[in-house]
DNA sequence: CGAGATTCATGTGAAGTATACCTTTAGGCTTAA
DNA sequence: AAGCCTAAAGGTATACTTCACATGAATCTCGTA
């Protein structure tokens, strides 16, 4: 037997877990806890979807990991199951935060379309004609209501202009026998304020807020998802306690703590540790961040690595010396960087929004800063943590072949 | 000395351009009657 | 004549550029005490 094969055999006895899935984020569980009146709500303003009804359309706030993809997911899913027979619903879920996918107007009609099984193009068509498309082929299904869910729609409303969720409520008129009942998420609380008056009172017929956990609610549904997944005695004692402590910490982000929970079981289980002990949620709680951040610099198109690169090299730099870096620095070394790799170099306005989309993304701090009589610039600040900057500058490195 | 003007380096908005892709339309070719 | 293919014409979204104006506090200027 090959020292491979040991390895390959022996991952079933010492798997930790009896089903992963359950930790994993995408997973429905069975029951919701400590939100049962949430549901219930929910459950109360789209149960005349079951007859047909248009409902009034639905917002809903709350921080991350609070739940309310959960409960709406829950909720839809439910209905879905009362009204399989007849064919009268149809729920979609579109999440407007993902890049490339759902990031203007176009992007998330043509997303929606590819979901309600047709296809448009990615570039070419008139707005409106994609517009059209989405009502033709709406028209064609059999149900009667559909249920859009948009899933944080602040980024998408930040990126586009607030026309657009308008123009997506006025649609009904434009139905003749379909109504769409959408469902707005949000994470931001003053999201609505920011809306022009008119699409705020036709989004929002109905307000709900979900608060976040606290930690001993935490705890209980750890609890719960902990005994679905892990086998028995495999969670030590106060590994619970330390996951919700932690996520308590991040404004009650449920998300956050089974995340932590999962990592921490594959740590301890690539370790052979036979009990996933508290020292194995600190390493899970760096690995996540540390994944997050290194995934979004790897998957970030080329012009933005090389300013992202310029950035650390500067900032490394400025650490030395105890300056401070900005805008202008920055280009320069960019160009210079440019140059060596052989790449166009973009202007200065482009590399400045490219720097403002960093600080949305959260990877760097720029505020902008008046230094009087030697001009205005934006002052930038690393946010990523040091004992990830090698790793990153590496994904750099290799990625733009330095 | 201090109020107001000046200045710098870039922020920021609007409009224009390049690219890649789409639909429509007209012409040319083939095919079947 | 009908059907099919192709190429040109005309159109769009997106990423980027160009142009022009806005910002805001350190510094300068100059009248005044």
């Amino acid at each position: 037997m090959s020292g491979l094969d040991k390895i390959f055999d022996s991952v079933g006895s010492r798997s930790l877990f009896k089903n992963k899935r359950v930790l994993q984020s995408n997973y429905t569980p069975e029951s919701i806890p400590h939100r049962d009146k949430q549901i219930e709500q929910i459950a109360g303003i789209l149960a005349p979807s079951l007859l047909g009804e248009k409902t009034s359309n639905l917002f809903i706030y709350g921080v991350t990991g609070t739940g309310k993809t959960l409960s709406i997911q829950h909720v839809t899913n439910e209905l879905m199951r009362r009204a399989s027979e007849n064919k009268i619903l149809r729920v979609e879920y579109l999440n407007c935060k993902l890049k490339k996918v759902a990031d203007t107007e176009y992007r998330i009609l043509a997303e929606l379309i590819k979901k309600l099984g047709g296809s448009v193009p990615a570039t070419g068509l008139p707005t409106d004609h994609v517009y059209m498309k989405f009502l033709e082929i709406l028209e064609s299904g059999d149900e009667k209501l559909l249920i859009l869910i948009l899933d944080e729609v602040d980024q998408a409303v930040k990126k586009i202009n607030d026309e657009f969720l308008y123009n997506l409520t006025r649609l009904n008129s434009e139905l003749s026998n379909k109504q769409i009942i959408i469902i707005g998420i949000s994470n931001d609380l003053r999201f609505l304020d920011s809306l022009d008056p008119r699409v705020r009172s036709s989004l929002s017929e109905e307000e709900m807020v979900f608060p976040p956990y606290n930690a001993v609610q935490l705890q209980d549904i750890l609890k719960k998802r902990a005994n679905e997944s892990f086998k028995l005695g495999v969670v030590s004692e106060g590994v619970i306690a330390k996951c919700s402590a932690y996520a308590a910490r991040e404004h009650g982000d449920a998300r956050r703590a089974l995340d932590l929970l999962r990592v921490a079981g594959e740590l301890a289980e690539r370790a052979s540790s036979p009990k996933i002990k508290i020292e194995h949620i600190d390493n899970a709680n760096d690995k996540i961040e540390r994944d997050k951040i290194l995934d979004i610099i790897e998957t970030e198109p080329k012009q933005f690595q090389l300013v992202l690169y310029s950035i650390l090299e500067l900032i490394e730099r400025a650490k030395k010396t105890k300056n401070s870096v900005f805008t202008g620095d920055i280009y320069n070394y960019y160009c210079d960087l440019c140059k060596q790799v052989k790449v166009e170099t973009l202007t200065q306005r482009r590399v400045g929004d490219i720097i403002a989309e960093f600080d949305m993304l959260g990877l760097i701090n720029a505020t902008v800063i008046s230094k009087g009589r030697y001009g205005r610039m934006r002052e930038i600040k690393l946010v990523i943590p040091e004992n990830i900057l090698d790793r990153c500058r590496g994904i750099l490195v290799e990625g733009l072949g330095l």
